[in-house]
DNA sequence: TTGAAAGCGCTAACAT
DNA sequence: ATGTTAGCGCTTTCAA
């Protein structure tokens, strides 16, 4: 690569080196047909000896496509939103498509600002990746690109959203519980406000009641999602129901602390009591005594359905309403009376 | 905002519905000097109503600058890069500058891919971050932008690079533990070959030095940056050494499990033995019993550096070298004697 | 104070 | 098979 520092070597540069005019140079270059062969080779020489790169600036305002999106997202710091991102950079990556990155920090003023910025831009499409499912406002009204959101849904139900299903994975914790053998189950979650929270808990409760058991305690123990919260619901419920035989956690975080009270009380896990946790993250889970059985929302295929939902939008094919993507069980110990105890 | 749906607003509709030329209109939204107030008003007023905004690709093409700084993160997952990338975004955001997220991976040929998708796209900069600070590779020789690394330094000195202060972070944790007067202290932390883990270990090793102690069980315990490594090596130097007083751990990992075993052979925190993190990753640090004492890398502090390094590098002022950025104490109960116990 | 026109780098339509 | 040219949207000379 020559030394030169600024101002970048132009296709004219190559043509010029390649002693032919500027048409034949671009097209050489970009494999169009009924170029001489031998023509090609000189061109791609020339450009290879220049270091030549190709302006997406040019390129971008004289096709108007630009193959950037804006990611946007309200919280960047949450766990939940990087595995979402990853998946989307997945899909997109796979198109050549680039992404800005804004985060919101939550902060509407902030929105609005990174959406004018992304629309002066021109970025192609727009996702908006959230932390929590509940239906939050449209980004906007009538945008010149399309919008998906990820992790979270618009008010609007013509918009097109990808989020976990939720119930679903409350279903599956119910199920997988009642499979090994449990029938003393308590469910310790989460704020009552998140519909993630209610939607497990009313999908477990369900299950739960086809199979004609009913939650210990009679409700939901609705709570944080901290550790701090699963160890005194924990330590509550055990009193409670002192032949409890296992505990649905509406986090990981909830059931490392559920499992720690419970461990202190002298019961063995999974043995006397099965804790089944819920996000599958990974270093909260693994670390967990025993390992964590867990639920998996499978936010990377998030992400990546939502990269997928705007390249068919952007194509001209919108897809609108909510998309879910299932949940998966993590197997590990918890829950496992077959698996022998590590430690 | 009316109904058209591609195609955006340019100046020239602008331009016509002002009744003015092309240059008058541009002049007016760019609030140059010499335009008539009034005329501004009515090229306002119909930009305004004809939801202009202005392409930054058709800026960008013109004036050679992008406005757009590439972020190359070598690990997006990890919990080290999103506060690295918080804080260049809050340094760039100040500066009306977007960020183009690439994740390679780790992987090299992802990495020269997003270079080359980076320089093609003409940013103004490139952030090459990482997620230990060993040295690693250049990204580029003699590229046409200039480059700074992030938690992570490159292997030519003469490249700038911001990296937190191991070295001085290790210092504070033996002054800390010192000034709470403890004597017999272990130091059990991650992988040797981490940079960070030997800088750490070698300060505390040559505070305590200096104090006329040395590390009990005579070196420190190099492993893995889990909390099962915590238990275990926890478990062993509380056996080498009954009367230990206090551990120095590398990573609030190490750290919880460290604290698990220490309650669970019978003795308090901090009464009997302190515990001292490193990281302050919030929600391992305050769930641990007690909170966790652990010393914070500033790591936002060291993305706002390296963003506001690489914006004097664009405007003509490069940096060379290594900067570090210092670590600081974060006082919770784990190693204060002063605060009553929680729980 | 305003208008006209050049040109940023590129692709595609048109001409040869 | 190749050369020439218009034009993407904008800012900034240069003229008036």
């Amino acid at each position: 690569m020559p030394g030169r520092v600024r101002g970048a070597v132009t296709l004219e540069d190559v043509a010029r080196v390649a002693g032919v005019s500027l048409g034949t140079a671009s097209r050489a270059l970009n494999g169009r047909s009924g170029v001489n062969p031998e023509t090609v080779q000189r061109v791609r020489a020339a450009a290879e000896r220049l270091g030549y790169q190709p302006s997406a600036v040019a390129r971008g305002l004289r096709s108007g496509r630009t193959f950037t999106v804006g990611l946007i997202t309200t919280d960047l710091f949450g766990r939940f939103s990087i595995p979402v991102m990853l998946g989307a950079e997945d899909a997109l990556g796979a198109g050549q498509i680039s992404v800005l990155l804004c985060d919101s920090r939550d902060d509407p003023i902030r929105e609005r600002h990174h959406l004018r910025i992304l629309l002066e831009r021109r970025v192609d499409g727009i996702i908006v990746a959230g932390r929590r499912t509940d239906p939050r406002p449209p980004i906007g009204h009538n945008l010149p690109v399309p919008v998906v959101y990820a992790m979270t849904k618009s008010e609007d139900p013509d918009d097109c959203s990808v989020v976990p299903d939720d119930f679903g994975g409350g279903g599956i914790a119910a199920t997988h519980l009642l499979s090994v053998g449990r029938s003393r189950i308590a469910h310790i979650t989460g704020p009552e406000r998140f519909e993630a929270a209610r939607q497990r808990a009313d999908a477990f409760s369900r299950v739960l009641g086809e199979a004609g058991l009913t939650l210990a305690g009679g409700a939901p123990q609705f709570g944080e999602w901290t550790e701090e919260w699963g160890r005194y619901a924990t330590y509550a419920a055990l009193r409670a129901t002192p032949d409890l035989d296992a505990i649905f956690c509406g986090s990981d975080q909830i059931a490392r602390g559920a499992a720690d009270i419970v461990r202190e009380q002298g019961l063995r896990i999974p043995g006397d009591v099965a804790v089944l946790g819920f996000d599958n993250w990974e270093v909260m889970a693994v670390a967990c005594r025993p390992p964590l059985t867990t639920i998996d929302m499978n936010l990377r295929e998030v992400g990546r359905q939502a990269a997928s939902f705007l390249l068919r939008a952007i194509d001209g094919d919108p897809q609108e309403g909510v998309h879910t993507v299932p949940c998966t069980l993590v197997l590990r110990q918890s829950t496992d009376i077959t698996t022998p105890l590590p430690n």
